[in-house]
RNA sequence: GGGCUCGUAGUGAAGCUGGCCUAUCACGUCUCCCUGUCACGGAGAAGAUCGCCGGUUCGAAUCCGGUCGGGCCCGCCA
């Protein structure tokens, strides 16, 4: 017999389906027991009634967690045993078999009080948080926006590519995290914090339009919005420009809500596009929060952000790690606005070019942001010096994107979405920890794993590697 | 790298201006009773030396220092 799902009984009224799941609860009566079975579709009371004494003294040792296989009628219930607070509330199974699959421990916390259980437990038994109705929910979203994405993409000829793990480190930018090479030793791949190159290159290969749901790594400090490694929606195109860039996305945000979010609404469509200056001048912030009731859980105010400054001085912001006299505000990549090429080819006005980024801003949270590349080789040349790189520097870590843009690459652009923000924002959580089947804590640790820890002397042997302190 | 905050039975909280705290409550757990409950109900029981180490004091869950662990924030996050 087929294993019937709990969400469907209530269309099953009259027929003998066997059920799979696990113990919510127990109401023990006696000579009458009711369990509360839950799976990931729903949760059903069983009734057991005393006529078949082998099954309810089996029934009577059941406990909370454990997982059993129940068969039995579906029946109506009388109007008055009516549960309206569940939606199979009107039906219930009458067991007339039963088989304990597993017990279970005493669980740690209860499952539907997770919610008001310590972070530190929630994360080192995630396996029992994520039996939570609330965790089910994130997680079942969360797969449908994802199958929504690639459902979308498809459509629109996008290809999904794997781009590798191992891989060069960037210079500037996040600090990386590396992994030894054990066949080069001495030498250490760097795990990407963002796919950007590789995506280039695959549109310099003719692939014209790529896609990823790629894991990003970036050995910052966490925040409750920030993780050290987190999911991107990564997406480049070739033959397009801005403007083509941020519809496409508009649209598949507007899809995602419409379909998964039917109860949302978006502030306003078309997106509005604010120039960064703007933004800065009258919310003080290059990700405003516009919504007009912040209050409304059912609100979401996208805009875009654009018209970024190319460059900043770095006198006034020492960041990226810059030496030279300007810095590149998003990506040194972006190519400047079509209109602005001109300056950036003739070193004039630095700090009036403006870029072709784009971010996309969601209820003060950006999650998202691209740009139109440089896909000419002295282009991106030029943003480089600017940004103070020697010759020999530039040839070092930029060298092979260079040459590639030397052989035919298109125009492209492309952009990248925190997924696992989006979904938190979606989801109304309050941190991204909690749209992760296995986030870590803000030191970066995996409570269930007891992740980092140390390895055996022969490992590091292997990777001719000696730990200093 | 820095600042703030929390840490008390399995879980969540109270106590924390030091001494009737031999640590309170709720949920959970265990035993018994109960044929319509639905986070059933009733009777009873077990369970924490207050994260850890040190200090102050006649006396510390309570004050101080350190440490470990969780969270928030600044820096950082091209």
């Amino acid at each position: 017999m087929a294993r019937t799902y709990i969400a469907d009984v209530t269309e099953k009224i009259g027929e003998v389906v066997e059920l799979k799941g696990w113990v919510a609860s127990r109401r023990d009566h006696g000579k009458l027991i009711f369990i509360d079975l839950r799976d990931r579709s729903g949760v059903l009371q069983v009734v057991f009634l005393g006529k078949n004494a082998e099954m309810f003294d089996t029934a009577s040792t059941l406990r909370d967690e454990f997982v059993i296989s129940v068969k039995g009628l579906v029946k109506s219930r009388v109007e008055k045993q009516i549960n309206t607070d569940i939606p199979t509330g009107s039906v219930e199974l009458v067991a007339e078999s039963l088989e304990v699959l597993n017990t279970a421990e005493t669980p740690v916390f209860e499952i539907e009080k997770a919610a008001g259980t310590s972070e530190e437990l929630r994360m080192k038994y995630r396996y029992l948080d994520m039996r939570s109705k609330r965790m089910q929910t994130n997680i079942q979203k969360r797969h449908q926006i994802i199958k929504l994405i690639r459902d979308y993409l498809d459509e629109q000829k996008f290809y999904e590519i794997e781009t590798p793990y191992l891989t060069k480190g960037t210079p500037e930018g996040a600090r990386e995290f590396i992994v030894p090479a054990r066949l080069s030793p001495g030498k250490f791949f760097v795990l990407p914090q963002s796919p950007q190159q590789f995506k280039q290159l695959l549109m310099v290969g003719g692939l014209e339009r790529y896609f990823q749901i790629a894991r990003c790594f970036r050995d910052e400090d966490t925040r409750g919005d920030r993780q050290a490694e987190f999911t991107q929606l990564d997406i480049e195109m070739s033959f397009v420009d801005r403007d083509e860039v941020m519809e496409l996305n508009e649209k598949l945000l507007i899809d995602i809500v419409t379909n998964i979010y039917p109860e949302k609404r978006i502030q306003q469509v078309p997106f509005p596009r604010i120039s960064y200056a703007n933004a800065m001048e009258k919310y003080g912030s290059d990700r405003p929060d516009i919504r007009e009731d912040k209050d409304d859980p059912n609100l979401l105010a996208f805009c875009w952000i654009v018209d970024f400054p190319m460059f900043e001085n770095t006198n006034k912001a020492e960041h990226h790690g810059a030496t030279g006299e300007w810095t590149f505000t998003h990506n040194p990549f972006s190519a400047p606005l079509p209109e602005h090429l001109e300056m950036l080819r003739k070193r004039e006005n630095i700090d009036q070019i403006l870029a072709t980024q784009y971010d996309i801003v969601l209820n003060g949270y950006e999650i998202g942001g691209g740009s139109i590349r440089s896909h000419r080789a002295d282009d991106l040349m030029k943003v480089l010096e600017i940004i103070g790189h020697s010759n020999k520097n530039i040839q070092r870590d930029f060298g092979h994107i260079l040459t590639a843009l030397r052989f035919g690459a298109p125009p492209h652009g492309g952009i990248a979405w925190g997924l696992d923000r989006l979904v938190m924002i979606l989801q109304n959580e309050p941190s991204i920890r909690d749209v992760m089947a296995f986030p870590k804590t803000g030191d970066n640790r995996d409570l269930l794993m007891d992740a980092p820890s140390d390895v055996s002397k022969k490992q590091l042997d292997d990777l001719d590697i000696a730990v200093k302190s």
